[in-house]
DNA sequence: AAGGGCTTCAACCGCAGGTTG
DNA sequence: TCAACCTGCGGTTGAAGCCCT
């Protein structure tokens, strides 16, 4: 036995409401209240659907919606929750308020979506060039983003992604797109002649299991939530613990100098290599920066992760030192590229051992430094994305908060 | 000025989970 | 327990308007 239609759709009107009819709905509405949306439009008077009806009502007629102008920090916090829940638009809607799913929804798949196209089809162009001695002269300068939208194609069901692994050999990224065919994403470089848009579709929201969003978690999810642990003990003892840590610089443009300088605390070894960076006529990039051009490319797509750079880049390490003193006249190709198309955290934090000529250039303090800059990656430099996360994370009582294999739990669930 | 292509976004559709009798 | 109903959600469509040639 088939289900019964959600209304009797013959002799229903359907497209555009007109003032009329939103204003019938109005005033049922607000003499009768939401809901019983089966039998709302025959009270009301109205020619349409129940399920029409609510919909106008929660997209458009209900009071306190704002529409249009969704400004870049709600960008940023629709971006932000977008790599945490996916298509998840209600949820996304709840956090923001006067915001309805549909026009979230409409405003990824018309603005943002597009952004990380663009984005993830200039990292997939060429990686060849990290660590070599004539980078900044023969890498592309990105794009900018096409105008327009996904394509209709690229919404369509049941596409097919080829999966590109881009010619290394990382282990994880193959178990971890083995069982997920159909929502690879091509990453792959065009072969002559084909059509960059056949071969490159914006692909729909990867599950956060797939496309090695797993294996980027692991390797960012390294805030410490153990309500046990002395690091949450106090404001104080926080502050002290922030002095200690290696603080990951950010950026303010600078007049006099004409250049981007480095804000905010950082040790020697932060100091040295980001003079290192100037020199070379670039600068840290700031979290939005990151998130803009390279994180949320990583965390979503799993493209490459830290593993495959540091692959990378034990191949080119002696070649990136001797660039960073050799190519000083390549300021603005520096600037051109996102910083971590040469520079992943990884090896920021491998460069900087290595230029520590002490005993604590050893493993476990490489790794508490990993974590340092990484922790200050999962924060924003504008609001406190951590203690958000904490407030979507309602259903974090003290007991899921054991150990990091439950904040990695949480964050996946 | 015209018209064809493209973008936007309101609205539709089908599905799934929850509720009710 | 189960079928029917209700509601909400995410994917998709298509009309309207903009832009480019």
């Amino acid at each position: 036995m088939g289900r019964a239609p959600c209304c009797e759709k013959v002799g229903l009107k359907k497209g555009r409401w007109t003032e009329e009819e939103d204003e019938l709905l109005t005033k049922y509405i607000q003499v009768n209240g939401e809901g019983s949306w089966r039998s709302l439009p025959k009270n009301a008077g109205l020619l349409r659907c129940g399920k029409s009806c609510r919909l106008r009502w929660i997209n458009y007629l209900k009071a306190g919606l704002k529409r249009g102008n969704i400004s870049s920090e709600e960008e940023d916090l629709i971006v932000k929750l977008h790599t945490t829940f996916g298509n998840r638009w209600s949820l996304i809607a709840s956090h923001l308020p006067g915001r309805t799913d549909n026009e979230i929804k409409n405003y990824w798949n018309s603005h943002l979506s597009r952004k990380i196209y663009s984005f993830r089809r200039a990292t997939s162009l060429d990686t060849t060039h990290i660590g070599s001695t004539d980078t900044p002269n023969n890498v592309p300068i990105y794009p900018k983003p096409k105008p327009g939208r996904t394509s209709r194609w690229a919404m369509k069901k049941n596409k097919t992604y080829i999966h590109n692994n881009k010619g290394n050999n990382n282990n994880n990224n193959i178990n971890n797109n083995q069982n997920n065919e159909k929502d690879e994403i091509a990453l792959r470089q065009l072969s002559p002649g084909e059509k960059e848009d056949d071969a490159v579709p914006t692909p729909p929201t990867p599950s956060l299991e797939s496309e090695g969003f797993c294996n980027t978690v692991e390797d960012l999810m390294v805030l410490d939530l153990d309500p046990n642990n002395n690091n949450n003990n106090g404001v104080e003892k926080e502050e002290e613990e922030e002095k200690e840590k290696v603080q990951c610089p950010t950026t303010t443009y600078d007049e006099k100098e004409n250049k981007d300088t480095l804000l905010g605390p950082y040790d020697e070894q932060v100091e040295d290599l980001t003079n290192n960076i100037n020199s070379n006529g670039g600068g840290a990039l700031s979290l939005d920066d990151m998130l803009d051009n390279f994180m949320l490319e990583e965390i979503v797509c799993g493209v490459h992760n830290l593993n495959e750079d540091i692959e990378i880049n034990n191949n080119n390490n002696n070649n990136n030192n001797n660039n960073n003193n050799n190519n000083n006249n390549n300021s603005e190709e520096w600037n051109n590229l996102g910083l971590d198309e040469y520079l992943d955290w990884e090896s920021v934090m491998e460069f900087m051992n290595n230029n520590n000529n002490n005993s604590e250039s050893s493993e476990g303090c490489y790794l508490e430094q990993k974590e340092n800059l990484l922790t200050w990656l999962w924060k924003d430099d504008d609001d406190d994305w951590e203690s958000e996360c904490m407030k979507l994370g309602e259903k974090m009582d003290s007991s899921e908060k054991q150990n990091d294999d439950d904040v990695v739990a949480w964050f996946l669930s």
